[in-house]
DNA sequence: GTGAAAGCGCTAACAA
DNA sequence: TTGTTAGCGCTTTCAC
């Protein structure tokens, strides 16, 4: 039974004021201690940090900031920390802000848009420097409209709303946006299968309104029409970004959908339950059925066979998304102008999950 | 280019009296419009409402924390984002804070103890109802003194210092912990190791001074024990919770390590690292090697053959954590007394990549 | 080198 | 139902 030393007991928390006190100073030198930015008498600062040890006194990150000082923050806004996808990003954003010496808040949404806008709205509240929405988004009208209202709120407050992997809200909303040639390297990897001779690909997986999966498919299409393969509606399956979609649709599609030599998952999640459906009904990869991912996560290279898939520089689009959003921080340089965009490239990474078409169809 | 309305051009943002003296109101009422925690006219609401629209007005939330209200937040202190041992239990953080209407703020210290006690420090200035720091720490005289303190201050202000996953500071440190049986998890797996005949089993992985690596090693030595099997120096191989270091210290000792049959990986991360050496080396798992890791993250299920493991509950840790810490958080209840402590179960899960021991010994 | 005092933007008594 | 006003804890001129 130990002493509850909370609020109850009437130890208020100390203070500066506390502090100057038993310092025998005045709250404007504990605070040129607390900030180390003017000069003071070397024994003042002594008895001024011994009080504040005493008192056990932790300054109060609000009242700071409301006194005007930055709270160097910037927010990132995700579907789901454990998704590799998300969290690579993350850890460039948190990597960079720590760099510029800012702290890194993350907020994940389950994939709610609703929710995301809230913790923009959150993160404007708590002023942060730049608050970053990662990830592909739906364009629902009003959703749309309601992100750019932020954007433009957070632009009239100095911040910046930074889009990292989605579309612009249009010339008219002030954001900075850090993309990654998604449609490209959707090209790349379907033209690789083409080239090993499939026809007949199955696109598994992504949310069907999503714009990631918009621009994968659009990439898809493109490759197949270069190639003057005739595109098949049945061979086009969106769905989730799931292990679980992947595994269940397969299995479906196996048992009774399309004839097809190589599935292009949309996301390498969604590829590794493609690959635990095909090897349930006994189909090899890549003999039977070639197989290719997206996003070139870790799993990538602990599947076996490993995957051929896209590779996405996750972590530096972290990076870059504060980098543009933040542009130098201390020293107010008047770089570029309120909307800034950047473009990474992608390319593929050839492992061992594909292989030319078998002479014969794959079906067995 | 477009007008660059920041701070720069006089636009100050907007206040509750701004918003108040467009509305022709009191900065009263528009606090109350804002908290709708008190009765307010209808069409004065609506004025309100729409000069806030007008004025594009943003509460700021560190007036409002200074004002009194709490501003409902959880700070977790992890080592790295994309692990995903880290990554679940702050999901599991997450999900419970959202769930008492907080907000969740993630730090990552990527290994650094001093990183971390800075953290604790930041999220103590910024006044979070709890700070959970995660995962095993490193017995150093310095650092634990220093935590305590902290533990201490923020005890003293009414908040919580969460351990969660690894030991206590001490009986006279007020902190909450959540553990899991980490011990017993490795007692667990080394026996169904040895009870598939294995008794030259080698402990791979994890950082040699980090209590999560005592305790597993612990476990796994009295399994030894308790089976009559000598415990041998050579075969206790620790360094780091990398897949780089699984591999390649995994390689060395097929190249010329004492002889075994049997490999605990320190966790999954190190088990992927060791399978890919294995089959390098052109050793099959789990015919001619038995391997097991610990932790059961998904790369268990991704990886060919299935990794057998010990499932550790990290979301439940991580909503334990928060809701031990936050003990009620609305209605003031006088829960447990200031230290409180859980401890939750691990088990093995039977995959497939342990196997009896080969009749002759596993060296070619 | 140090102190006095005026806010920063908001909330919560207390009045009306 | 609404307004007045006194802080919350800190930083920052401006004096001394």
């Amino acid at each position: 039974m130990r002493r509850q030393s909370t609020a109850a007991d009437g130890q208020r928390r100390a203070t500066v004021t506390d502090v100057a006190r038993l310092a025998g100073v005045s709250t404007a030198t504990v605070s040129r201690v607390l900030n180390r930015n003017y000069p003071v008498a070397q024994a003042t600062r002594e008895r001024v940090e011994s009080a504040m040890r005493e008192l056990g006194y932790v300054v109060n990150a609000h009242a700071r900031a409301l006194a005007g000082v930055s709270n160097r923050t910037v927010g990132i806004i995700v579907n789901e920390v454990v998704d590799p996808f998300y969290a690579y990003i993350a850890r460039g954003v948190e990597r960079e802000a720590t760099l510029g010496g800012r702290l890194c808040l993350v907020c994940c949404t389950q994939g709610d848009p609703q929710r995301e806008l809230a913790f923009v709205e959150l993160m404007h509240e708590r002023r942060a420097d730049a608050v970053i929405v990662v990830g592909g988004s739906i364009a629902d009208r009003a959703y749309t409209s309601e992100l750019a209202r932020r954007a433009r709120e957070l632009d009239a407050d100095g911040s910046k709303l930074v889009l990292c992997g989605r579309p612009p809200l249009g010339d008219q909303v002030p954001t900075v946006s850090v993309e990654y040639d998604n449609e490209g390297g959707a090209f790349a990897i379907t033209d690789h299968l083409l080239m090993q001779g499939h026809e007949r690909i199955l696109y598994l997986g992504g949310p069907p309104r999503l714009s990631t999966t918009r621009d994968r498919l659009a990439g898809h299409r493109r490759a197949l029409e270069l190639r003057g393969v005739a595109p098949d509606p049945e061979l086009i399956q969106p769905g989730a970004f799931s292990r679980g979609f992947g595994q269940r649709r397969m299995a479906e599609l196996l048992r009774d959908g399309p004839e097809f030599t190589a599935v292009f998952a949309a996301n390498d999640v969604v590829a590794a339950g493609a690959a635990q459906a095909l090897e349930e009904a006994g189909r090899r990869v890549p003999k039977d059925i070639s197989l290719v991912g997206y996003d070139d996560i870790p799993v990538a290279q602990e599947m076996r066979p490993k995957l051929t898939t896209v590779h996405v520089p996750l972590e530096e689009m972290g990076r870059q998304a504060v980098r543009l959003a933040v542009s130098g921080g201390d020293e107010d340089d008047w770089r570029e102008p309120t909307t800034g965009a950047l473009r990474l490239g992608t390319h593929i990474v050839v492992r061992e999950s594909v292989a030319p078409r078998a002479a014969k169809g794959s079906r067995v």
